[in-house]
DNA sequence: CTCTGATCTTAGGCGAGCCTAAGATATTCC
DNA sequence: GGAATATCTTAGGCTCGCCTAAGATCAGAG
């Protein structure tokens, strides 16, 4: 989660963890010190979280695993892309060196998730959220962030309109909560809230 | 680990139990009772541990999965067979339903482990020891049985010698310690206490 | 400048899982 | 029959991960 957080710029705080996680605020304290008595993690002044080297590889491991399983579950099973973030957040702490290896392999070395969200260390596309996008712009979805992933029905709606990672999207007009879109050549209302939560290649 | 006791017949009791799953006797005498207070596990007065009809739906679903991931290990990641028990262990905590299912379809619903075992509710083939065999008698590997699997090396010793599910073994005669074998053509001494531990056809 | 809201911590609790040490029962072997 | 062995339980203790309730701090708005 720390991981997640900070890819996405923002300063990762107690309370951020908190409610992205779903416990309390204790619970993330006692978690948080645990993780800075074994190293992994450094809690500034202004009570920032920050990953040492050694939680930063922790953590890159982790976040590699999750996405690798993510596309072991679309590309071998034949999962839709918006089912598999729950299922690799309990897979992704059960797999070996090996295992991570073997996948690797079978899989292509792949770049990305499903989701569009590159593998730890591949430096990532220039985006701007597709609610960023001025009338008449046209732009391709890059990507839809791991901290959305949770949010119930979020990944299935955006799927139900069309909005899927490496399609084409043109915004045609704002409506009022409403973005009109073309979406390869068809014509979409989707939700502004959930246009602010796709990203769009710059 | 009941369920893998009782598999083989024997009496299942708790320190049978804390002996294959390496934890002292209070940790299983107190698992045991939540496994009861939670309707899983029954036991008689002599001390034997039995799974209710809920406990044995429960420990198929875990056996099954585990088989399930073993194989898939072996037949989609390319596993050599007698490494992929442990691996399974953590990983069959972690499927859910459709998961099961969307395996069982990519690996073409099979009846058996790498190990030879045969997924819960399959009628096992009659089975005797490798050990068991007189001289000049011949049969075919059908399984190891998942209790040896944790034992370290006993796998892949068996690999070694070139015993495999599948694989037809003929005893040319009994050394002190030894079986002279013939496997597929070949001559092999095997260990007569490994010997012991592995199941050929009836 | 004070009050409100956000944030972190302390205190006290709970269950799961594990441990060792020390009892309580059987069973079995002389 | 009595000692040795196997087996289960009790007692006391530990960490992890979670909770609620109640402080303590700090920053920003009025």
């Amino acid at each position: 989660m720390i991981y997640t957080l900070a890819d996405e710029g923002a300063s990762v705080i107690a309370a951020r963890i908190a409610e992205f996680l779903g416990v309390s605020a204790p619970a993330v304290s006692e978690m948080l010190h645990r993780l800075e008595r074994d190293g992994l993690v450094a809690i500034t002044d202004r009570h920032e979280v920050r990953l040492t080297a050694l939680g930063q590889t922790a953590a890159n491991t982790v976040v590699r695993r999750h996405r690798l399983v993510e596309r072991f579950l679309v590309d071998i099973l034949g999962f839709a892309w918006w089912k598999v973030h729950d299922e690799a957040e309990r897979l992704e702490h059960a797999l070996s060196p090996e295992m991570e290896e073997r996948m690797t392999r079978v899989l292509g070395d792949p770049s990305t998730c499903p989701h569009g969200n590159p593998m730890p260390g591949m430096r990532p596309t220039p985006t701007r959220t597709l609610g960023s996008l001025g009338p008449g712009q046209a732009s391709i979805i890059e990507r839809i962030p791991d901290q959305f992933e949770h949010e119930p029905g979020f990944l299935e709606y955006l799927d139900s309109v069309g909005l899927r990672p490496g399609v084409s999207v043109t915004l045609v007009s704002q409506g009022n909560g409403d973005l009109h879109v073309s979406i390869d050549g068809r014509s979409r209302d989707v939700r502004a809230d959930c246009a602010q939560k796709v990203w769009v290649r710059a």
